[in-house]
DNA sequence: TTTACTGCAAATAATTTGCAAAACT
DNA sequence: AGTTTTGCAAATTATTTGCAGTAAA
C-alpha cells in the first residue's frame, strides 16, 4: 500500500469522510518528499484542477497534524511548512539570508535533548526543530 | 551610565535622531530584563502616555535589531519577541501547551554548534534559538 | 437520511507602508 | 533649513471562520 493510501485508510478507519479534496491534498503532501507550505500544496493541485479551495487545504493539513499523520514546522520568519511523518525527524537549518533550508541529521540533537530533559524537565519536540543562521554561501557575501 | 542611556547614546553617535518616542521605547525594552513583544512594549508605554503610535514601536524595534542593540526572537506559533543584548544569549524552551518560556543555558548548544559548523558549514544564530515542546507541568496533564 | 465537509466571502491578527505634518540637529 | 521621524489610516499576508449548500456513509 502506498503511503498516501495508508494515510487515507487511517483517516477512514477513524471515522473521517474521504472526499476527493482530501485525497488530492494527501497525495500532494505525501508525494513531496520534503516539507511544503499550504500555498504550495494549493498551487500544485491547481495545476490540474480548480476543484479545491485554499480553506480546505488549510483544514485538511490541520486534520493531518491533529491526527498525527503529519507535522507542522514553524521555520521562523513567518514560514510554516508541513511534512508527513514518512519524512523522518531532522533539524531544519534555515538561512536568514537566502531562505534555503538544509536538513540536518537529528542525531546531533540527542545529547542536547538528554540535557533538556535532565536539567529542565523539558520534552523537546524533535520533529519541529529549526535553527536560524547563515548557510555556507551566504557567510562569505 | 544605565543600559538604556547607552543604547540611546549609541544611536545618537551613529547619526540617528533621539526622539521622545525612541527614548520611551528603549526604556521599555531595556527595563524588561526578559523578552517582550511589540504589543507589550506598546501597552506598557500606553499606561503613562498615548504619545507613541504602534507603527513607531515596530519601526524602533526594527532599528534596534538592525543596529545590533537588540535581537528579534521568533518563538514559533506566530510569537515574535524582542530583547536587548544585555539579556544574554540562551535557548528559549517554548511550551506548546501553556505557552510558558523557559530560558535554558546556551552552553548546552556549544557541541551542537560545532557540529553544525563542521558538518554543514552552517553558522547558527545562537541568539535566536527556540525549541518547541512540553514543559514539566504540561507533560503530566 | 444524516451530519460531516466544502466553497465562498468576510473576518482576523500582526505587521508594514505611503504620505503629509511635526520635530530633531 | 533640511532631512529624519512620526502619526494615521489603508494595505498586506497568512490564516481562520460563519454559514448555507453538497455529498460521503
Amino acid at each position: 500500500m502506498s503511503p498516501c493510501q495508508t494515510y487515507i485508510e487511517t483517516l477512514r478507519s477513524r471515522g473521517f469522510r474521504i472526499t476527493p479534496q482530501r485525497e488530492v491534498i494527501v497525495e500532494a503532501i505525501a508525494h513531496q518528499g520534503n516539507h511544503i507550505n499550504a500555498e504550495e500544496v494549493f498551487a500544485r493541485i491547481q495545476e490540474r484542477t480548480h476543484a479545491v479551495n485554499i480553506a480546505t487545504v488549510y483544514r485538511t493539513l490541520d486534520l493531518l497534524v491533529e491526527q498525527g499523520l503529519a507535522s507542522r514546522i514553524d521555520l521562523g520568519e513567518g514560514q510554516v511548512v508541513y511534512a508527513t511523518y514518512q519524512h523522518g525527524p531532522h533539524i531544519h537549518l534555515v538561512c536568514r539570508q537566502c531562505g534555503q533550508i538544509i536538513d540536518a541529521d537529528q542525531n546531533l540533537l540527542l545529547a542536547l535533548n538528554e540535557q533538556l530533559t535532565a536539567e529542565y524537565q523539558f520534552a523537546a519536540d524533535l520533529q519541529h526543530i529549526s535553527i536560524l543562521g547563515l548557510c555556507n554561501d551566504c557567510q562569505t557575501k
